[in-house]
DNA sequence: CCTGTCACG
DNA sequence: GACGTACGTGACAGGG
């Protein structure tokens, strides 16, 4: 049948079904297999049901379900921030894409997808195609870009409240008729597509304006006659990004389609294929729901043989090393690479030569497909007895080549529809992209036991196989030994690798069978899929870039340091009278103490003077020695942490210092970086922040640093909800002199300093979960005095002492805190007794506060990639507030826009904060000049 | 291997 | 009423 008048068309928003049918059900995944499946039984579920309820009188006579297909559109190239905010797809779902294409087709429903085009764009050609021919389109979708094409016989139709919306509610959503209504979103703009629109314009006073004028165009050219003058210069000022915003929500009504609307006629569904599909996917209850629609046998579906369910299955085999195979071939090789294919899911280890990913060497990999089935491959074991002159660097014999083992392996690691986990799966990944595979998509049983249990335990393997598997691992040093005799894994025979390797890919996959369920049900499967799993290929990318230092810079430094330190040392040494080891505070507690006999002096638990710099600072107004031995410690530190160590970080092979990140090490949601630590270099003493000349940009490029400015504070102002801290963040005033404005009644012309400095202790003690102790110290004034400070600024922000009660209730009740983004921190200590206690409060205090500022900066450091793709920059860094990026010179300025606005906006949009964020951007030839 | 000290946010 | 107290990290040196 032609379409035309009496013709009814149904357009099915198909990405917003996967959306909805993804995020309304647990993670289900397919027994036999452990293929992930929720979103595809949730949508072949919604289909299902859309077929039984549009069968009557009504029904339409043609159907489709539109897709989006690619990221990129022609809106992108418009404005490359088109959709920037968006959360990446969770790794879970994108297996399912293709799935749900298939099931549409197994329904016998037409089902379109156009490179480059928004489903929107494809809905609103046909809408308006079926519009000209006479008949009635009703589009199947609550999103309300498509309300623009309401009207003239276009229905929307809101699956979800099954709410008819014609003009009417058009007009209701958006105070105009539909025709109007991307002139409307073009003045408020949208935060979830990141249109811009106008700023401070929404959707009521956009439509006022609107109606007042007529048309957007009209509006724009008669801007000058708006009476508010805000909203007048607004409009004027934001001429140029109000009409692309209107470019960027109209939708494309005349695409060139390679099918009519007779190609979309409503079809029955051939039984074969539909049941089919549907047994392939083990639905059990859809596929007697469907039999027996269609009046069929339901076919039966044989019950799972591996053991993949919801709950970690009780009857796994033993993990026992004796039972695993090692490949020595290239067939038995294949033979396990199509297993994995098969089954989806591959659980995945390296062994390598050392613990640095930059620069050990692979010497194996192994596999698990199920409970009790590994492998290990080992590619790169020496032959045994050869440490003599001869032979020692000969590979052991019955090894695959490893070139060979990698060409076979790729494809695998590689295959978008294979999941591959492992534990700490970053280091895996940077290893094996070393040698050419660049393994994805992954699942990390590191990181999922960090979501669910952050704060109760250690996420190392051995660890997690204690506690969930009741197993012991085999150690490592069994194989290696210990000290100085300690070998390398190469050296390890191969008969004990594969036993140790394989155990180790095994225990993994048990892991991530038993975590994965739990995700959900302990609520963190947003924090695991949007702030852990997405971020190891960012910081891999980091890592392996690294940053460039100037080894001369560093040297001379050294130099000098030396030279400062033995003047030091011989004067300390006069003025005690005696040679010491000025390095060691027990000797030289003995000097200050017994022989001088100076006073405030402290034993420690070993029984030693304590010599920290609080105590020498206070002695230095008695004696001349302290102060020395401060200056020469200052030193000691700076030549023997900082300009000796890092240069021998230096990684030859690329001439740049290579830091690691620990994603799950900090309890609160920060990384911690090591060898070497890049997050604690020197910057508040002159001297120290020298080093960090060190830093240095290559010929032609430039360091760019952006921080962001008082994050705590500002999420401390949020989620306390301080209306005077809040409104002082929004009109930018200085929030430290601010407090001890209203705390000291003192005005802000009258400001000192210090009354400014005190304040600021106080607002960081805050965040510290503050005591008078604790801040008496940090000032150095007394307990009384300091307890006043509080008890003042608590009478003046109420809502703080509020927020510390509550969150210590909340702690006390679940043995946990969470942050703005669903990040859980918990606390077990909350209820011990003594002074455990006052820590465990005052942590759980601070972890809401310190782990949201973590989750912002995780968020946007997981977008940046796709923001700064077009721009020569790599991101290098990250020191918990802060980004440092290397570009090329002619950049510098584009990329501190678009970073600034991804840190900026990296809350969208999941949160929504009353406080800006702001971001501050510094750049230089090096580190000290950027900062 | 533990402790003290000190570098950072 | 006494006790011990700011939050989160990592690296180095000394000393058993």
């Amino acid at each position: 049948m032609a379409f035309g008048k009496g013709c009814h068309l149904h357009l099915i928003d198909g990405s917003a079904y996967i959306f909805r049918a993804f995020h309304a059900l647990p993670p289900l995944t397919r027994k036999s297999d452990g293929l992930p499946i929720g979103a595809v039984s949730g949508f072949c579920n919604m289909l299902q049901r859309y077929v039984e309820e549009n069968a009557g009188p009504d029904a339409p006579t043609h159907v489709a379900v539109i897709f989006d297909k690619g990221s990129h559109t022609f809106r992108n190239d418009m404005y490359d921030q088109y959709k920037a905010n968006r959360e990446a797809m969770p790794e879970d779902l994108r297996p399912q894409i293709p799935l749900t294409r298939t099931a549409t087709e197994a329904f016998n429903i037409a089902c379109k997808e156009i490179e480059g085009f928004e489903a929107d764009d494809i809905m609103a050609t046909l809408a308006c195609q079926a519009r000209r021919a006479g008949g009635r389109v009703t589009i199947l979708s609550s999103d309300k870009d498509l309300m623009q094409l309401v009207g003239d016989g276009v229905e929307m139709l809101d699956p979800m409240k099954n709410k008819r919306i014609d003009r009417e509610g058009v007009e209701e959503k958006f105070g105009v008729g539909p025709e109007r209504v991307v002139d409307v979103q073009a003045l408020a703009g949208d935060s979830v597509d990141n249109v811009p629109g106008a700023p401070g314009i929404g959707i009521k006073t956009a439509a006022l304006l609107i109606n007042e004028f007529g048309s957007l165009e009209e509006l724009l050219d008669r801007a000058e006659e708006i009476k508010q003058p805000k909203r007048r210069q607004t409009l004027i000022d934001n001429r140029a990004q109000i009409e692309l915003s209107k470019k960027l929500v109209q939708l494309d009504e005349g695409m060139d389609l390679p099918f009519s609307l007779d190609d979309l006629e409503v079809r029955d569904p051939d039984p074969e294929i539909l049941l089919g599909f549907l047994t392939d996917m083990e639905f059990r209850t859809l596929t007697k729901r469907v039999a027996d629609r269609l009046g069929a046998e339901a076919p039966v579906i044989p019950e799972a043989t591996a053991a993949v369910t919801e709950e970690a299955a009780p009857d796994w085999p033993a993990i026992d090393a004796a039972t695993y195979t090692c490949v020595r071939d290239l067939e038995t090789l294949h033979a396990w690479i199509d297993r994995a294919q098969q089954v989806g899911t591959v659980a995945v280890d390296t062994e390598t030569t050392g613990l640095n990913d930059m620069r050990c060497e692979l010497v194996g990999v192994s596999l698990a497909v199920a409970p009790g089935e590994a492998c290990y491959i080992p590619l790169a074991h020496r032959a045994e007895g050869g440490d003599d002159l001869f032979g020692a660097d000969d590979l052991a014999d019955g090894q695959i080549r490893m070139q060979a083992a990698l060409d076979a392996l790729k494809p695998l690691l590689q295959d978008p529809s294979v999941m591959k986990i492992g534990q700490n799966m970053k280091y895996d990944a940077k290893v094996l992209s070393r040698y050419g595979i660049e393994i994805a998509p992954i699942d990390d049983t590191m990181l999922m036991s960090y979501a669910m249990h952050a704060g109760e335990h250690g996420h190392g393997m051995d660890t997690l196989a204690e506690r969930y598997l009741a197993h012991t691992c085999i150690p490592i040093k069994d194989l290696l030994g210990s000290g100085k005799s300690m070998i390398t894994f190469d050296r390890v025979p191969i008969d004990k690798a594969t036993g140790y390797a394989a155990e180790d890919a095994d225990v993994t996959l048990r892991l991530a069978l038993t975590f994965k369920p739990q995700l959900h049900r302990a609520g963190v499967t947003r924090v695991y899929e949007t702030m852990e799993r997405p971020l190891v290929p960012v910081l891999k990318q980091m890592e392996m870039t690294g940053i460039a230092v100037d080894r001369d810079v560093l040297s001379r430094m050294s130099n000098a340091f030396s030279q400062k330190m033995a003047m030091l040392e011989e004067e300390i040494h006069d003025l005690a009278g005696e040679k010491f080891n000025v390095g060691s505070p027990a000797q030289l507690g003995e000097i200050l103490f017994e022989k001088m006999s100076l006073p405030g002096g402290k034993k420690g638990k070993t029984g030693k003077y304590s010599t920290p710099a609080d105590v020498l600072e206070d002695l230095a107004t008695e004696h001349d020695l302290p102060g020395r031995v401060l200056d020469w410690r200052q030193l000691s530190k700076l030549k023997s942490t900082y300009t000796d160590a890092l240069q021998e970080h230096i990684n030859p092979d690329t001439g740049r210092v290579h830091t690691s990140y620990s994603i799950a090490g900090a309890n609160t949601g920060r990384l911690a970086s090591n060898d070497p630590n890049l997050q604690n270099i020197p910057v508040r003493s002159e001297e120290g922040r020298r080093i960090r000349e060190a830093f240095v940009a290559p010929e032609g490029k430039t360091l760019v640093s952006l921080d962001y400015s008082q994050i705590e504070l500002r999420i401390l102002a949020h989620m306390a909800d301080i209306d005077a801290l809040k409104q002082a963040f929004r009109d930018g005033q200085d929030i430290h002199a601010m407090t001890a404005s209203e705390m000291f009644n003192v005005s802000m012309e009258d400001m000192t300093p210090d009354i400014r400095r005190q304040a600021k202790a106080i607002n960081f003690g805050v965040i510290y979960g503050i005591s008078g102790f604790g801040l008496a110290r940090n000032l150095r004034i007394p307990r009384a005095e300091a307890q006043g400070f509080i008890d003042r600024y608590f009478e003046r922000f109420p809502g703080i002492r509020k927020y510390m009660d509550d969150t210590k209730a909340f702690a006390k009740e679940h043995k946990r805190v969470e942050t703005l983004f669903g990040r859980q921190i918990h606390t077990p200590e909350i209820a011990a007794k003594g002074p455990r206690a006052g820590f465990a409060q005052r942590a759980a205090i601070n972890a809401p506060i310190q782990g949201t500022a973590a989750d912002i900066i995780r968020r946007a450091m997981i977008r940046m990639p796709d923001a700064i793709a077009k721009l020569p920059v790599r991101m290098l860094l990250q020191v918990h507030d802060e980004l440092i990026f290397e570009v090329e010179n002619g950049a510098v300025d584009d990329l501190i826009g678009v970073a600034k606005g991804v840190m900026e906006n990296a809350c969208d949009p999941v949160v929504k904060l009353d406080v800006p964020l702001v971001v501050d951007a510094g750049q230089g030839a090096n580190w000290a000049e950027a900062h």
